[in-house]
RNA sequence: GCCGCGUUGGUCAAUCGGCUAAGACGCCUCCCUUUCACGGAGGAAUGACGGGUUCGACUCCCGUACGUGGUACCA
């Protein structure tokens, strides 16, 4: 590892970023970052029929979100721009050129007809997906069954083709994965991957490898799902001649479904109540909308450190790392194997430990705009008593005024049944004598409202046990919440008989 | 089907041949609090299976099972 380490994320801008999306991201970037290197962006636009409106924008908000800034992108430019492959479409052709004149690739013509064609007639139960390799190669129509004569003759007259790689018989491709360790491909059972698309364009295969060599990529991250192509690539790598730059391969292992089987998907998500996209994410086409972490609440910081712990670990105790301590901390040796199922559970543990750790002042600027929301304009200095006295409740943001809603507006008295049937003449008294010696306290702090209180309650001959939970319900709407009195404090005298009266009004 | 990869409590996981198998989330009990939460103290719960190798295997090897990924002119 003498050079410089190069890392990149190459996503396919087609719609939300998958939280395993932002995983490879964070991954990639800690590494970097932990050996002083770069991290760059390349957009993976090479499939003209996906493209995505604003995809591509979201990312980088994503990214940006998550404080995961790329040092080079199709945005901020960098010594090897273009970063979108899109417009990088010029360059490829001579690659696969040059493996074609080395007799490492061919041209094929079969139109997706014939190839379909094919696909049904070779299929049976043993093989039920036939694949275009060494085996039917001859059989179709290609510059290596034609020859190249006859397949230079329908390039000039414009037939359209491709170009698809040819897979050696009987080698054993193996490379050395820094998570894996060994890994071993019979070449026989690798198929003909096309490298150059009709219209052009190259594939991810050729267009990975082209521009990980140029860009001077030295370590190249990726999810588990592309190990099964990993032979393609290193043997593009080798047959174009850049064995010696080659980077270093790690297959990142999955997340999966928390319940049943396979890789989380958004509809997962959606079924079981949790984002699976780092943020929100409308789709120009359908329209629908599809949450994600950051407006259901939570903090960057959290959701990093989430995915972070979600196959790697420091090998100690410790469960919350900043972003900075991770950079010093991570190793990719320390990256597991095995795919994780996703638990939400934990991860909104994480979110209210990140709560937490905030100081009021900046819990009342995360806060502000779920209580502006609610039609509420409240000063900094009450918000800010305010979430003092509630952040312990609070694991998501939203729950700021969930928790706190009865700090500024008079709530609605939803757990009335809770005191309705123990309510009786005495305790009315009570309340209607307290509400008159209120104007009495002259200190208006919860301690001398506590005091006042629990005087009255023994004049009228009643204990804590029978009061405090209606004047709870009176105050709140329901059993939850800080103190009581601290509650009283803050919304001051008019509003605090308002309420009392008001409830009573209904018992 | 074939190929690759994986497999420690419900979940995330430590262990890199000596284990009475950490810790966290979740769950349960109790304490604190006459609310909810926080906090505190406890508790239940784990090495897929079968063979080897070894004085000794969760750790190494081989099978089997299971899971998962791939098998597109998608990434």
């Amino acid at each position: 590892m003498s050079s410089k380490v190069r890392v990149r994320f190459a996503p396919s801008p087609t719609g939300g970023l998958h939280l395993g999306g932002v995983r490879t991201v964070l991954y990639n970037y800690l590494f970097a970052k932990h050996h002083g290197g770069e991290f760059v962006l390349r957009i993976e636009d090479t499939d003209q029929t996906r493209y995505v409106e604003g995809a591509e924008q979201y990312i980088y908000d994503c990214l940006s979100w998550c404080g995961l800034e790329p040092d080079e992108s199709p945005l901020k430019g960098g010594p090897h721009a273009p970063y979108r492959q899109s417009e990088r479409k010029a360059s490829y052709y001579q690659y696969a050129k040059q493996l074609v004149d080395a007799g490492h690739a061919y041209y094929a013509f079969d139109t997706p007809e014939e190839l379909e064609a094919m696909r049904a007639n070779l299929k049976t139960e043993a093989n039920p997906t036939p694949q275009y390799d060494a085996k039917v190669r001859m059989q179709m129509r290609n510059s290596e069954a034609l020859g190249m004569a006859e397949a230079q003759k329908l390039i000039d007259t414009g037939t359209p083709y491709v170009v698809r790689i040819k897979m050696p018989q009987n080698e054993q491709v193996v490379f050395t994965d820094m998570i894996r360790g060994e890994v071993h491909f019979d070449t026989n059972l690798v198929d003909d991957k096309v490298l150059l698309k009709a219209d052009g364009m190259p594939t991810y295969h050729l267009a990975v490898v082209v521009d990980d060599y140029l860009m001077g990529i030295t370590h190249a991250f990726r999810g588990e799902e592309w190990l099964p192509s990993a032979p393609v690539h290193i043997l593009l790598w080798k047959n174009l001649g850049w064995g010696d730059k080659m980077p270093e391969w790690a297959h990142l292992p999955l997340i999966l479904k928390p319940d049943g089987h396979g890789k989380l998907s958004k509809r997962d998500g959606e079924r079981l109540g949790f984002p699976v996209f780092a943020m929100n994410w409308k789709d120009p086409k359908t329209g629908e909308l599809t949450q994600g972490f950051r407006e259901r609440g939570f903090l960057p910081e959290a959701f990093i450190n989430i995915l972070a712990m979600l196959g790697w670990n420091a090998g100690t105790e410790q469960e919350i790392f900043s972003m900075d301590e991770l950079i010093e901390k991570f190793s990719i040796s320390r990256v597991h194997k095995g795919g994780a199922k996703f638990d939400y559970e934990k991860a909104k543990w994480y979110n209210h430990q990140y709560i937490q750790r905030k100081t009021d002042a900046e819990l009342v600027q995360l806060a502000k705009p779920y209580i502006t929301a609610n039609g509420v304009d409240a000063d900094d200095t009450y918000l800010e008593k305010v979430v003092g006295l509630i952040k312990e409740r609070c694991t998501l943001l939203p729950d700021f005024w969930e928790q706190g809603h009865f700090f500024f507006k008079t709530p609605e008295i939803t757990e009335l049944a809770a005191i309705k049937d123990k309510w009786n003449e005495q305790k009315k008294t009570f309340f209607e004598s307290w509400i008159a010696v209120l104007d009495a306290v002259t200190d208006w702090t919860h301690e001398a409202l506590e005091a006042s209180f629990n005087e009255v309650m023994a004049a009228n001959g009643l204990k804590k046990g029978d009061v405090l939970l209606p004047l709870r319900i009176m105050l709140v709407g329901g059993k939850y919440g800080p103190g009581v009195f601290q509650i009283a404090e803050m919304i001051g005298k008019e509003e605090l008989s308002n309420r009392l009266n008001n409830t009573t009004a209904l018992l």
